[in-house]
RNA sequence: GGUGCGGUACCCAAGUGGCCCAAGGGGGAGGUCUGCAAAACCUCUAUUCGCCGGUUCAAAUCCGGCCCGCACCUCCA
């Protein structure tokens, strides 16, 4: 069973097959933030899909060297950083440490490696000078460097565009049209303006474009001309994929990246999520609504490539459904006693059936909507099993064995417990005495047929947001519900 | 104008030629358990996959046409 990967390039699921000699190393570049303000939940998408593909990888034993770069310098950081009248570097500090924060709140792992765009100037500019000498870039009279599109053959062929069918000329900043040989050329290196970051170049005074940043980071972590994958939101494939592949294969000659995978956008209400737009949520806004699980549950409950509404409705369904597996193995935690071993579902025939489902699904083009379905089908087997435990009748052994692997399927898809919400938390210890005493008194209740004062204390703590859940083992309690 | 994506039950969402009278989640209905609840479990909730034709022994899946919705071609994950 070999892993197909959807790669935008061919447009067909291809098998995947790194291009290490042992086939065991995995090259993977993921197109980072630009650092000029909080990221919100469509980027997370990104992060978070990203992140499940990485640990499926790994899963399959393969060496994966994670790379995302973070763009450190750029327009919109000069922009924001001269409105709140702080230098550059400084907001771009701010924000990158905050990308990390926020990244870890819904449990993707850092990379590898982060690298920052203005640590890799000097590449930079060597690729830069490389374009020109190849003829595939040429200088302006302001000091700006220029890909000139027109010398690459192969321009267009991951977002499947037609040079000459293009809109031409519509939208373009005049000045920049000036400059240009072509409408279609774009900045591999930009003219400073009087007070902004600058690096000294053969050029004079100015930073990196945007996508050039990526061609060489990816090429310099990666010590390859050619990397195995490369992601990003589609809104990337063009034209900033598009401009990589071009300038990176007009430099080296070589392929730039062997698959291209894109995950669809989150949209909100319907409509597209964007910064531009105004209708983002960040993250510890929505963490404030939402636990992170919900959102990381509900960020892999569609395939990667569709396009996902983030809506109350739906938000909703994806906070009861983590409830569902989060609440069945904490039940079967509490009936083991200690933690099963993580291997143990290899034990069990019906556990070893469920793990091939999933596996099967996720080698699919990883597709995590479908391997729910064989995470919840576990949940059921799990609840079944543990409640005949709990009676003295049922197999330890398999509920070991199904408990380590919903361990597993949630290691896979990032959505583990350290994300759930601490449900038993928010009461001070005499609260929660006091919740103690109440069920107490009302167990006394019960057992004198007193039902009416009973089910009092049960509803009156109910509406204190209380939960109180009988069973033969005795009483429970939560708070939610 | 060009390039793509999507339309599957009340909602979300897999499935892209026979395993599909269509997975899974949410919601709803009934049941088991329970003093009653809750939780859990069981059953039911699309003979049908936007519409119309066609190909095929066989189509949600392929082909053609049409109707909707969305994205990209400009910074954006």
């Amino acid at each position: 069973m070999t892993l197909r990967i959807f790669n935008s390039l061919t447009r067909r699921k291809d098998d995947f097959v790194p291009l290490d000699p042992d086939g065991r190393r995995v090259s993977f570049y993921n197109c980072g933030p630009t650092v000029y303000g909080p990221f919100h939940i469509g980027n997370a998408r990104n992060f978070v899909v990203v992140d499940v593909m990485r640990r499926w990888l790994e899963h399959l034993g393969y060496t994966v060297h994670f790379v995302q770069n973070i763009t450190d310098v750029d327009d919109k950081i000069i922009a924001r950083a001269a409105e709140e009248g702080i230098p550059p570097g400084q907001l771009a500090e701010k924000y990158t440490k905050l990308f990390f924060e926020h990244i870890a709140l819904l449990g993707v792992r850092p990379a590898d490696e982060h690298p920052r765009a203005t640590q890799y100037v000097e590449p930079m500019i060597a690729l830069v000078e490389r374009l020109i000498a190849g003829g595939h870039a040429y200088a302006s009279e302001d000091g700006s460097v220029w890909f000139e599109v027109r010398s690459f053959a192969d321009y267009g062929k991951l977002s499947r565009k037609n040079i000459d069918e293009m809109r031409q000329g519509e939208r373009v900043d005049e000045e920049q049209q000036r400059l240009k040989r072509n409408a279609l050329d774009f900045c591999l290196w930009k003219a400073a303006k009087p007070g902004e970051p600058a690096w000294d170049s053969p050029w004079g005074k100015g930073r990196p474009g945007w996508h050039l940043e990526c061609s060489c980071m990816a090429m310099k972590c990666h010590h390859a001309e050619t990397i195995d994958i490369h992601s990003g939101g589609v809104d990337l494939q063009f034209p900033h994929h598009e401009n990589e592949i071009a300038q990176s294969e007009a430099a080296t000659g070589r392929p730039f990246a062997r698959y291209w995978i894109h995950n669809g956008f989150l949209n909100i209400d319907g409509e597209k999520m964007s910064k531009s737009l105004g209708n983002f949520k960040t993250i510890d806004a929505l963490l404030a609504l939402y636990d992170a699980l919900t959102l990381r549950h509900f960020l892999v409950s569609a395939s990667y490539r569709r396009e996902l509404d983030f809506t109350q409705e739906n938000l909703e369904a994806a906070r009861k459904a983590t409830r569902r597996y989060a609440e069945a193995r904490r039940e079967a935690a509490r009936v083991l006693g200690a933690e099963p071993a993580a291997d143990a579902w290899k034990h069990s025939a019906r556990a070893r059936e469920l793990e091939a489902r999933f596996a099967e699904a996720m080698n699919d083009d990883f597709n995590t909507a479908q391997a729910l379905a064989s995470l919840f089908d576990l949940v059921t087997d799990l609840n079944t099993v543990r409640t005949a435990v709990e009676r003295g009748a049922g197999d330890r052994g398999e509920l070991e064995a199904l408990a380590a692997l919903l361990d597993l399927f949630r290691g896979i898809l990032g959505t583990t417990a350290n994300l759930e919400p601490a449900e038993e938390a928010g009461l001070s210890d005499i609260s929660g005495q006091l919740v103690e005493l109440l069920i107490d008194v009302r167990a006394k209740a019960r057992r004198a047929k007193m039902f009416e004062l009973a089910d009092d204390i049960r509803n009156r703590l109910s509406g204190m947001g209380i939960v109180l859940e009988d069973s033969p083992a005795g009483t429970k309690w939560k708070r939610g519900g």
